[in-house]
DNA sequence: TTTTGGGTAATTTGATCATATTTTTATCTA
DNA sequence: TAGATAAAAATATGATCAAATTACCCAAAA
């Protein structure tokens, strides 16, 4: 048993058990989530459960109904029209924070990541884009070393990871200009100006094609 | 005993209990915060203080030390430079939104707490005068309906707060113009524009203020 | 007879606490 | 200074209580 695992407490290895699976989609909106439940599928105590889902709860990832239970939060286009907002302020700033910083290592790392991201495309993965993209975008933004902003951007993705997967589900995402071939280009450059732009316009791309499906009426 | 009261759980009660001692600075920065000595101190179990605790944790109310200690967050130059970045970013963007949903209601609760503000001032009263100011805000952006960007708010707030406690001790707020009169003034007129500008001065105030503090070499 | 409505019982789930275990920090001795 | 020991604090479990939902039954109306 490695000695690094021994020391995490079971409550954060819990709440990044549930955050992954707010994150990449295996929570549908609108699901409820049980303490009990948690209990059985993850195997862990009351307390630690509780307390990954408070921290949940105040991040937006989960929802707490009055009635004392707890749901994975729908998104409305109101909700939208505000994630869409704070993320096209926070996330271009963090890459244009980034983008000075990014080391060969980093940049390496991005590439591999979008190698895989690719991949999942072409096998219609889409547990695996959902998984390659969030690391893509947070590979980006950890190097800005700004921790109240991933901090938020963390939280954006949160509230947007359950709504994204249904629309990738329901509609694939063939036949959309990869964006992330823009941002590789710029943060190779070292153009924070352009890197900040490349990252608006990928988000844009996704909260659209999120909105058209809201917008629907067979939601 | 009131109806209303009795259906409010303990750990709900503590969470308000010490959000408020975090961000009308009865703690202060780098102090630490024991689970035990909260039980003794709001005479509360311990799995509602645990809860409580982990929610203002992932809110950087509070700040987990690795060695599994908690305190509260030393404001640094980077950290403050984040913070203004963001709140300069979503509190202006809230009071648009809030300027045309305004209503008579409204606008009265504004000027009594303007009032009650300019009181707290002149008795010198430091609590007092960050409570207001926090009712101020929030009773601004409250009116916007967009519970995202207020939650988003409200955790660059508690950040913020202790901070801001230390610095008005330290300085006293004399001498300064009182931006909230040109808050008023343009919510009256419904100039939403002007509203989120006077917002944004505002906050550069108070910003400026206690980056002043930082920047000296007693902190 | 079938369906609808109301109300009670059983079950599920959440909230809280008391307690045991583990980890960290402080203290003391060599 | 180093290592061992004691104290304090955090972690985690399970039990118990309270609240909410669901299931179920019976009676009344269509």
């Amino acid at each position: 048993m490695p000695e690094s695992a021994r020391k995490i407490p079971i409550h954060e290895l819990t709440y990044e058990r549930l955050r992954d699976m707010v994150l990449f989609g295996e929570l549908e909106p609108g699901q409820p989530v049980t303490i009990q439940g948690l209990i059985v599928d993850l195997g862990a105590g009351m307390t630690p459960v509780r307390e990954a889902i408070r921290r949940l709860c105040s991040q937006g990832a989960l929802e707490l109904q009055g009635n004392r239970r707890i749901c994975v939060p729908k998104l409305t286009l109101e909700a939208l029209d505000q994630l869409a907002f704070a993320r096209l302020k926070i996330e271009p700033q963090l890459a244009l924070m980034a983008c000075t910083r990014l080391n060969d290592t980093s940049m390496i790392s991005l590439q591999e990541i979008d190698h895989r991201l690719d991949q999942a495309i072409a096998l219609d993965n889409v547990q695996g884009y959902l998984m390659q993209n969030y690391q893509f975008h947070f590979t980006l933004y950890r190097a800005a070393a700004a921790p109240i902003l991933l901090d938020m951007a963390q939280s954006l993705w949160l509230r947007f990871g359950p709504s994204l997967r249904v629309v990738c589900g329901r509609y694939g995402r063939g036949g959309l200009p990869d964006r992330h071939h823009d941002v590789l280009r710029a943060a190779r450059e070292g153009d924070p100006a352009v890197l900040a732009e490349a990252i608006g316009a990928d988000l844009l791309q996704g909260i659209d094609q999120v909105r058209l499906a809201l917008e629907e009426p067979n939601a």
